[in-house]
DNA sequence: TAGATTGTTAATCGATTAACAATC
DNA sequence: TAGATTGTTAATCGATTAACAATC
């Protein structure tokens, strides 16, 4: 069975993107030292963290680079089409709705709903906005597994709940609320405010020993 | 002296949060059950975390909300006014520059950069696109300390380099190149695509146990 | 061979939780 | 008083790192 160390599991998304980085220009193997420079962590750690992958390196070379970015795949089951619908089609939902990168991720999609009348009918991206009231109907007829959440907080709630109950079992929450969900739900809470907090904390700091 | 362990420090933000949701519906005490069961943690680590803020609680009533929530921005300096420059008016540059709630945490975003000639001189909210090439010279006539950077992976480090010369001591990273900055300069990761990963890895075992 | 590197074990460090005394 | 709750200590659990053997 998968089974890794949730702060390896962390670490997962960042390997990946710098094995795709030096993948694209042609690199072949890559040595724990230089993973451990690049994110700024123990040697030792990526080996741990390889070893826990179940890969094996190469004495005198290190990791295979495509061998390795396949394995992260797999074990995050990126290489599945994943079918989402965006909740909420403002900036945020629009640059989620329209980044073309997550492609490569198997993030698909396939609908953006919102319940402003001047919005539903335009387009974001090959995407006609649809209204809200077809949240369940949508789901349920694409079977969608993922709702990517990016409505006021006030919403959040009450949409979530229509969508579990439609069938959805991840939510990715861009909104600042806790949602409440029935076991077997996964909500993964961005917080974006969260990241600036920890930078805040940081400039204060410095500049209080000034 | 102000020290809480790395992983009380990411439960802040989902404190401060829950805090202010309560405040508005006028709460005066919350305990460390309650916040405990919002946040789906062990009802210990809430009150070891209000130990370590030095917070104290009331018996039989709970924390008192505005102290901790002002305790939590005091701690994290969300009472100074941040400046900042969004630097990419893409989508995602655009929702962050025109995001109304940074307000409250002391965030200021007074520019919009970008490289776009289409784009430069147009409105987002009530900046106006600057080119990209007065970035230096904006930094230095703000003093501003942090950038927000949301622009293509190939130019972040680039613009990463121009800025901490120009004196900036925080990137608020929302590419995902891994950035290379000198000491005392803090680095925010964003890494969107790691939350999708996340429910992706999700989504693929449950339907493989079916 | 010497050097570079992986892989593993044991030691250490840090975070969480259980247990329970204190108190309103 | 009994019940609800905080606050603290010690035990446990989980993650990281140091040390070092193995090998190309």
């Amino acid at each position: 069975m998968d089974r890794i160390s949730k702060a390896a599991f962390r670490r997962l998304p960042r390997y990946h993107q710098i094995l795709s980085a030096y993948e694209g220009v042609g690199r072949e193997y890559i040595s724990s030292r230089e993973l451990s420079e690049i994110l700024d962590i123990n040697e030792t750690l990526v080996r741990k963290d390889m070893a826990d992958l179940q890969i094996r390196g190469k004495q005198n070379q290190g990791y295979s680079i495509s061998t390795l970015r396949l394995r992260i795949e797999e074990f995050l089951g990126l290489q599945d089409i994943t079918e989402a619908l965006v909740v909420g089609a403002g900036h945020l939902g629009t640059a989620l709705a329209t980044y073309v990168g997550f492609e490569q991720y198997g993030l698909k999609i396939v609908g953006v709903l919102d319940n402003d009348p001047e919005r539903i009918g335009s387009m974001i991206g090959t995407h006609e906005v649809v209204s809200i009231f077809r949240l369940a109907s949508m789901i349920q007829k694409h079977a969608i597994k993922l709702i990517i959440l990016t409505v006021p907080k006030a919403a959040a709630q009450e949409l979530t709940d229509i969508a579990v109950k439609a069938g959805v079992i991840a939510v990715w929450n861009f909104t600042p609320q806790e949602l409440n969900v029935p076991d077997g739900v996964r909500i993964r809470n961005e917080q974006i405010v969260g990241g600036f907090m920890a930078l805040s904390h940081y400039l204060k700091n410095v500049s209080d020993k000034e």
